[in-house]
RNA sequence: GGACCUUUAGCUCAGUUGGUUAGAGCGUUUCGUUGACAUCGAAAAGGUCACUGGUUCGAGUCCAGUAAGGUCCA
């Protein structure tokens, strides 16, 4: 066996595992039948997307879940893949294009379309290879992207099934357009943002009577041209006998308007008059619809006004027209006022500009299965981690809005839906959608399509995505299903996101999964997963969220190049609470590799510390154990292992990773390192000590290796073998892993029967070791190994101290301990085990010594006044506890004896 | 306007059903390279647990309210 090197590189270490755990198909979800089956399918990244530290925590706890569940002899999968993200992808390839001074419509769709491919097989893989270097154990042979042709096939399958179950429709409705993008977004892609803008007052004359004028304020004045009425709350007295009056336009072509009633206008709101713009706002449309009144669209798709809003308007912007639209109404008397004014703009979620309500033609969904979606969450066939997160899912179900799932782009799934020649689409009623005759709804497409025109729009991307926990999977083709394991792995078990799409994805995967899985079986057989762990959002120093345009994200691929993948990862989890927002810090993922490095380096010392034993088994370890020969730091390192293996169980059952890492953390470094290997160091000198301290070293590495593996798989992987615990050409996950449990009771088959007394031992051993280096501190000593200490104690506590000696010599940095009735004048400390006196006493300071011991005994008044003050109230007696009454008797005693042993101290100071 | 979250050491955060003297990492100060590790070791300083009130023998923890910050929905 190779000598362990001095530090750990991960470099190295970290390719080649990569590379045998491909070779071995390690990561391979294969249908296990008596195996439980383990299932997470990624959230899929866009195709433009690149490793974000969101993605590196995201991915982290999904391998740690997956790399787990292998360990626990499961048979897990882990499906990868990539989401064609409509919008975001082709905004990409024409900001390409635009270089070239050319847009998508100089190539036409079918030609933009290639090009767009192009891009995805040149680029679109990236983000893949990068969650490879993170070690993400995905199976990766199972790569789905959502505009696959098997998956398109599901996605368009899926449209024809809801067309054809009466759940999707083709309306004229208000939708969020975005005029850049130009399509139309679910109010889910909207933004609210609040905006300091202006509120323009305008007032609108009486055609019946001049010089009386209704004012109203309005923030958009530009779409003035486009008001058809004036609407006043019907009981309001300030216009009584204005309603069925007229008033003429502010602005546009010439017209006159009437003045309406309205029961929704807010009379506490301005003048109580609100001027009525069917064609740019929602309220205001369903107004004019109750109303009658026509509808004057004056912006084009792209956000300029049109003839529509009079020739001094035309072709502006909507932005630089709203101040022109401002001076018109200055130079005509119309504009009363300008007034700063706050409130909330919708913005597009991609194009970070302010959407357009725009009346227009889209294809509608009403969700299916509402109602169970809720049923599942409330009735926890579905868990939330944290739960709270379901209060937001059911909220948003209880106030849900139908879906408009058109776009108006080219890349993406075209609607399945192909119109009869000739048709106008613009006039079609209801009836004459769901005629054969003139709309044909089908996967296959018409018979004879020379006489039909397809739909020219695309489905919303999360039409797709909602899909993805079984079309990934087969469905519906029969025999994929069958050869892919459909059946054995769905429902998956756990989701891992963000939840900031908890409504895009999270809700609508139920939804879908509900209705298209396993039809007519019960619930818990439909829902597409059992558990949903939300992970937080990372920030930056100052609260920010992350993101590339802020620039403010470090890149995860020079975090790996810098601490190691695992480092990164152990980092990572380490500062990620179950859902609570992280505020990054380098100096974890620095902690995170120093970590990897402590671990390197105990198994480096047991290496040199002496032959490696038989390791092969937890089972062949345990039989080289001589419980005779344990000592109390034997028995309490191997009673920390069981509570630490205990407490990280408990940690992945409940999706406390943070807890489970933080909890090895302490183990590992703390009990085993900084005690255990310390105190081996003794241990080892002996022949007697020698093989059963060995043996320990082997068994609490062993189990941590196999504890650490799902957070940090490289370093594991390969101490693994450095250290013999698997044979060559296996791997770590090829072991299962134990409970504590299941531990423990190998651990008392092979006839070990752990003290339980060890533990409070060799706290005071601790103790006493800890205030003797104190106590050399203070009298800076610390460098010094030939000091002598006494110490004044009981017998029992001597037997203690006794039968430490050589560790607590070598612990203390002493060259002897001896047990004294008296020593005075000697720098001293109180310690559970006796009174510690150092050596010294010719050089001590007794003011200085005065000082300290004063400072001690101040401290301990308090509490002694505090535990006092406890047991001398009545109802604390009577009522508390017997264990807890007791524990404060036994304090207080305590706390007077060391009292007493303090104030002996301070007295035989001389001077 | 509604809902949720946060407020604990200089910084970032733990603190499980209320129960000894509230913890960790980083940072700070002092000391230390003796054969696992300086990516390290030892010691120390540092907190009226945001505020007010309540429940309780006992509150960082439970309840109500206030303040500040954040998120989502309208």
């Amino acid at each position: 066996m190779a000598e362990i090197t001095k530090s750990y590189e991960p470099r190295d270490v970290e390719k080649k595992w990569y590379a045998e755990w491909l070779s071995a198909h390690a990561f391979a979800g294969k249908v296990t039948p008596g195996k439980d089956p383990y299932t997470i399918v990624i959230p899929p990244p866009n195709v433009t997307g690149v490793l974000t530290m969101g993605h590196v925590l995201n991915n982290t706890i999904q391998d740690m879940l997956i790399r787990r569940a292998r360990l626990e002899g499961k048979s897990a999968m882990w499906l990868p893949g990539t989401d064609h993200a409509g919008i975001a992808t082709q905004t990409v390839v024409e900001r390409q294009l635009r270089k070239e001074k050319k847009t998508r419509h100089d190539f036409g769709r079918e030609k933009f379309l290639e090009k767009v491919w192009e891009w995805r097989t040149e680029k679109g893989g990236i983000i893949l290879e990068q969650l490879r270097r993170l070690g993400a154990s995905c199976d990766w042979d199972r790569t789905q992207f959502t505009m696959d042709a098997h998956y398109s096939k599901a996605v368009l399958d899926v449209f024809v099934k809801l067309f054809d179950r009466g759940h999707i429709y083709r309306g004229k409705r208000m939708v969020n357009w975005c005029p850049v993008s130009q399509t139309a977004l679910s109010d889910e892609e909207v933004i609210m943002k609040p905006v300091n803008g202006t509120i323009y007052r305008v007032r609108y004359e009486r055609t019946d009577a001049p010089g009386l004028f209704v004012e109203v304020k309005t923030t958009r004045p530009e779409t003035i041209p486009g008001d058809v009425a004036i609407a006043v709350h019907p009981a309001d007295p300030r216009y009584e006998g204005w309603v069925g009056k007229k008033v003429r336009r502010a602005l546009g072509p010439d017209a006159e308007i009437p003045i309406i009633a309205d029961e929704s206008v807010d009379k506490e709101f301005g003048t109580g008059a609100l001027k009525i713009t069917p064609a740019h706002d929602k309220v205001d449309f369903e107004i004019g619809v109750r109303h009658k009144l026509p509808v004057i669209d004056v912006l084009e798709a792209d956000g300029k006004l049109n003839a529509l809003a009079g020739p001094d308007l035309a072709g502006m912007d909507r932005f630089a027209g709203r101040k022109k639209a401002a001076e018109l109404l200055k130079e005509r008397g119309a504009l009363v006022a300008e007034e700063a004014y706050a409130n909330n703009v919708g913005y597009s979620e991609r194009a970070d500009v302010p959407i357009e309500p725009r009346l227009t033609w889209q294809w509608w969904l009403k969700y299916p299965r509402i109602e169970e979606a809720k049923a599942a969450v409330r009735d926890g066939h579905i868990k939330f981690h944290p739960e709270r997160w379901s209060k937001v899912y059911l909220h948003w179900l209880e106030n849900i809005q139908d879906w408009c799932i058109s776009r108006q782009l080219w890349w993406g799934h075209r609607i399945p839906v192909w119109y009869r020649k000739g048709l106008d689409k613009e006039k079609l009623t209801e009836a004459d959608i769901n005629d054969p005759t003139k709309v044909h709804v089908s996967l296959a497409g018409p018979a004879d399509p020379e006489n039909w025109v397809q739909e020219d729009d695309v489905l919303d991307t999360w039409a797709s995505s909602w899909l993805w926990p079984f079309a990934t999977m087969g469905w519906p083709d029969e025999d994929k299903m069958k050869a892919q394991g459909l059946d054995y792995f769905y429902p998956t078990t756990t989701l891992v996101t963000g939840p900031d799409i908890i409504f895009f994805w999270v809700a609508r995967m139920i939804m879908a999964g509900l209705e298209f899985m396993r039809p007519g079986d019960s619930i818990e057989r439909r829902i597409p997963f059992k558990h949903v762990y939300f992970t937080g959002i990372i920030r930056d120093q100052q609260g920010r969220k992350m993101s590339k345009s802020l620039g403010n994200s470090p890149d995860p691929l020079d975090l790996i190049d810098t601490y190691g993948a695992d480092g990164l990862r152990f980092g990572i989890v380490s500062i990620a609470p179950q859902g609570q927002d992280i505020r990054f810090q380098e100096d974890r993922i620095e902690s995170g590799k120093n970590f990897c490095n402590k671990l390197w380096n105990a198994c480096r010392f047991r290496q040199m510390s002496g032959e490696a034993g038989d390791n092969s088994s937890l089972s062949a370890i345990l039989s080289r154990l001589v419980p005779d020969k344990f000592d109390s730091d034997d028995h309490a390192i191997l009673q920390r292992l069981l509570s630490t293996t205990r407490e990280v169980d408990r940690c992945f059952a409940e999706f406390e990773f943070s807890a489970a890492v933080q909890a090895l953390y302490g183990f590992f470094w703390n009990d085993f390192c900084d005690w255990y290997v310390e105190v081996s160091k003794s241990k080892l000198q002996s022949a007697e000590t020698k093989p059963t301290c060995l043996a320990i070293q082997d068994l609490v590495l062993r189990q941590t290796l196999l504890l650490l593996h799902p957070v940090i798989p490289f370093i594991t992987e390969e101490l693994w073998h450095q250290l013999g615990y698997g044979a060559p050409g296996t791997s770590i996950e090829d072991v299962q892993i134990d409970n504590a449990s299941k531990v423990a009771h190998a651990a008392n088959v092979h006839g070990i029967v752990l003290d339980t007394a060890a533990a409070a031992a060799v706290e005071s051993l601790k103790e006493l070791v800890s205030k003797s280096r104190a106590l050399k501190a203070d009298h800076n000593l610390a460098s010094r190994r030939d000091v002598k200490f006494f110490l004044t104690t009981g017998d029992r506590e001597w037997q203690t101290v006794e039968g430490n000696l050589a560790k607590l010599l070598r612990m203390c940095g002493a060259t002897s301990l001896e047990r004294c009735d008296k020593v005075d004048g000697a720098p001293a400390v109180v310690t559970t085990l006796g009174t510690l006196y150092l050596d010294l006493a010719s050089t001590v300071d007794p003011v200085a010594e005065k000082a300290r011991l004063t400072k001690e005994l101040d401290q301990l008044a308090k509490h002694i006044a505090g535990t006092e003050a406890r047991l001398s109230n009545e109802a604390f007696v009577s009522k508390a506890p017997p264990a807890v009454l007791e524990g404060a008797r036994k304090q207080l005693a305590d706390q007077k004896a060391k009292r007493a042993e303090l104030e002996r101290l301070l007295k035989s100071l001389v001077g």
